[in-house]
DNA sequence: CCCGGAACCTGAAGGC
DNA sequence: TGCCTTCAGGTTCCGG
């Protein structure tokens, strides 16, 4: 699932291919691939456009254009970026393709249709509705303090709420609470500054970390080149349930919080008078 | 405003 | 062996 640590490595990884080239031809094989917006108000944004400069912001990739807009793409769940040439037919879970003035294929796939693409003026809508960048100097750990003040929520279902901090998923949210040693169902108004201090620290590590390993495979995730990441090869509890945890020896549990799997180190991460009573699986 | 749950979607995995 | 159910989780929407 393409969190920070993978959008920015399909992000560095494409931008070599693509900047400065114009973008001759738009393919849509998944109509809704563009949500509310139609095909054709992508494609007329689009093409004969040059790309001058390759962002992310959160989970999204932004692909800006000359004479102003940007694209606009998320990966959702399942979705990849695949450099290469168009050779035949589109295949299995093609939802889209951007074809540049050179013959590179930026081919976006996706089988779970979670993903998006979509022309955009600018980057106003999206800002107005994402928290901060975490890897940015502007992200203090008074920021996160702030952040985390009168919020009852489980301090997982905090991180990875992306109208409050932009980038976090499922997997780095509950490394980053592992390396802090805090529980996921402590109240996020429960931690006291120190435990602050430790997560945003955390937080910062596990996504560097996430980064320098070209991200995480667990299902679909692939680098543009269709080659896996290595960094859940380094995850100490995500997607760990039943094994051993490498700091105390205690076995990884996993329960859910907000619908979504949770995975701890119950050694590690011991229950507190002020987390949210819950049924661990 | 804050919080939690459902819906969207489809391949994979588990149960019987 | 095969059908059926459940699970996975990023985002958005809705109800309390």
């Amino acid at each position: 699932m393409p969190e920070l640590p993978e959008v920015e490595t399909i992000r560095a990884e494409i931008a070599p291919y693509i900047l400065g080239r114009h973008i001759k031809n738009l393919e849509i094989y998944w109509p809704s691939v563009t949500r509310t917006q139609s095909s054709q108000d992508l494609i007329l944004g689009t093409l004969g456009k040059q790309i001058i400069r390759v962002r992310r912001r959160g989970k999204y990739l932004i692909l800006e254009l000359n004479s102003q807009g940007i694209i606009l793409l998320h990966l959702g769940m399942s979705g990849s970026l695949t450099l290469g040439a168009i050779t035949g037919s589109a295949p299995k879970y093609a939802r889209a393709a951007i074809i540049l003035d050179d013959g590179t294929t930026i081919l976006f796939c996706d089988p779970r249709k979670f993903g998006s693409m979509m022309f955009l003026d600018d980057t106003s809508a999206l800002e107005a509705k994402l928290g901060p960048e975490p890897l940015e100097s502007s992200f203090t750990p008074a920021r996160l303090a702030s952040i985390l003040q009168r919020r009852r929520a489980p301090i997982k279902a905090v991180l990875v709420d992306q109208s409050l901090i932009a980038g976090i998923g499922n997997m780095y949210a509950d490394e980053a609470l592992f390396l802090a040693r805090i529980h996921p169902l402590r109240r996020a108004d429960s931690l006291t500054s120190s435990e602050i201090s430790s997560l945003h620290q955390a937080i910062q590590r596990a996504l560097r970390a996430g980064i320098d390993a070209k991200g995480a495979t667990v299902s679909n995730y692939r680098r543009p080149d269709g080659s896996t990441g290595r960094a859940q090869e380094e995850f100490r509890v995500a997607h760990r349930k039943g094994k051993t945890c490498p700091r105390c020896g205690a076995i990884i549990t996993r329960t859910m919080i907000r619908g979504r799997g949770s995975y701890f180190c119950p050694g590690c991460q011991p229950e507190h008078k002020s987390s949210i009573p819950s049924h661990i699986e």
